[in-house]
DNA sequence: ACCCGACTTTGCGTGCCGCGCACTATGTGC
DNA sequence: GCACATAGTGCGCGGCACGCAAAGTCGGGT
């Protein structure tokens, strides 16, 4: 994003970093959800152009290695969610919030469909998507004036919204289905996302 | 809960089964969110009075055994909501089902606090939860008449059911905190379940 | 009452992995 | 150009998941 604000050596850093995840994702890829087990660390670091060792001062596991994409996004939710113009009610700001964030770039299906079904990935995939939730709290309490420590509404919206975009995610996967990412986002989250905390939300 | 209809054979099984999940669990409290590393397999294993073998013919990763009880208990999120009268409209329906899932009886804070709180088990713990969403959403699909296929709006509730008790797990354990489990959860379902399917869920 | 077959438990061996430690290489700021 | 901070690497250890085959255990049929 802002690589001229980064130290020199922390973006070799952060190169080095994508390099191992972008290996780790394809070679996973290239096994499909059945062959994990076949993708070894050491592919993975030959692959980065790295020894073994150094793969895991970036990484403790494979899983989080090949999720690691995916975690970063989510990190952003937080932030789509504040750049949406302050007028807006919520339920528009976190539909175009977070449409904005899944559909651009279109994401890799492949890569999608490979940490979404396959079940040694499942928890990390789960752990990758909550991640949105702490900051999509925040943002989403600042938007309506709530406070996060006494009302549930912004962390049950955010864990609902995280859900959502999981949801969606698996019907996008399904197959012969041809509609575009972000019209099942659309759909999925309008089933959630309210227009704004119920008055009872901070009752007792 | 019908051990009669079991084999005697698998009442034993599932007897030890419980044995090591409740042995590492157990073990797990005792050395708090940061120790988990110290509690081996074989511990585990001598704790239920069974081999290191064995234990992994049961459970695959620490983890999963610690982790077990609380899956167990997702898996009957489906079935709970089906023996609510049909009558109910979803909404109640569905903070009854999980109120009387999730405090009857009520839960162990230890424990809970030792599956939310420990970084090493927040991916099971999240798969846990997550196992509630199928059952839940089938549940949800035949009380509201929609078709899963089609419908996202089934798969959405539940997910967003199931991250609500999430949050409301998190809440109940913030320290100091005197609300009883069955309030906090009711507070945090009212912010995610409509009374019923919006029109337009089904819609294109 | 007994035995045969099915199932469970266990011991052992193997390969892989995560990580601590100490050393080297690299490039950064003075 | 030099000294220092930081990233990369080699080595070794402890632990774990799991395949395999032997031993133990239990249940049902006769």
């Amino acid at each position: 994003m802002n690589d001229d604000a980064m130290d020199l050596r922390a973006r070799n850093k952060q190169a080095t970093r994508e390099a191992i995840s972008h290996a780790a994702l394809r070679l996973a890829i290239e096994q499909g959800p059945h062959g994990l087990a076949l993708v070894r660390v050491h592919d993975i670091a030959t692959a980065a152009g790295v020894s073994p060792r150094t793969y895991n001062n970036y990484f403790s596991s494979r899983e989080e290695a090949i999720c690691s994409f995916q975690a970063d996004q989510s990190r952003r939710a937080g932030e789509a969610l504040r750049s949406r113009p302050a007028a807006e009610p919520l339920h528009q700001a976190v539909i175009a919030a977070v449409i904005e964030l899944y559909t651009n770039p279109e994401p890799d299906k492949a890569g999608l469909r490979m940490i979404m079904s396959t079940p040694e990935l499942e928890g990390e995939a789960l752990k990758a998507f909550t991640m949105a939730e702490g900051p999509l709290a925040e943002a989403i309490a600042t938007r309506t004036g709530t406070d996060p420590g006494r009302d549930l509404f912004p962390a049950v919206t955010a864990a609902a919204v995280a859900g959502a975009i999981r949801v969606a995610g698996r019907h996008w996967l399904v197959p012969g289905n041809t509609e575009s990412f972000a019209t099942i986002l659309r759909r999925a989250l309008s089933c959630v996302v309210p227009a704004a905390p119920p008055d009872d939300a901070q009752d007792r």
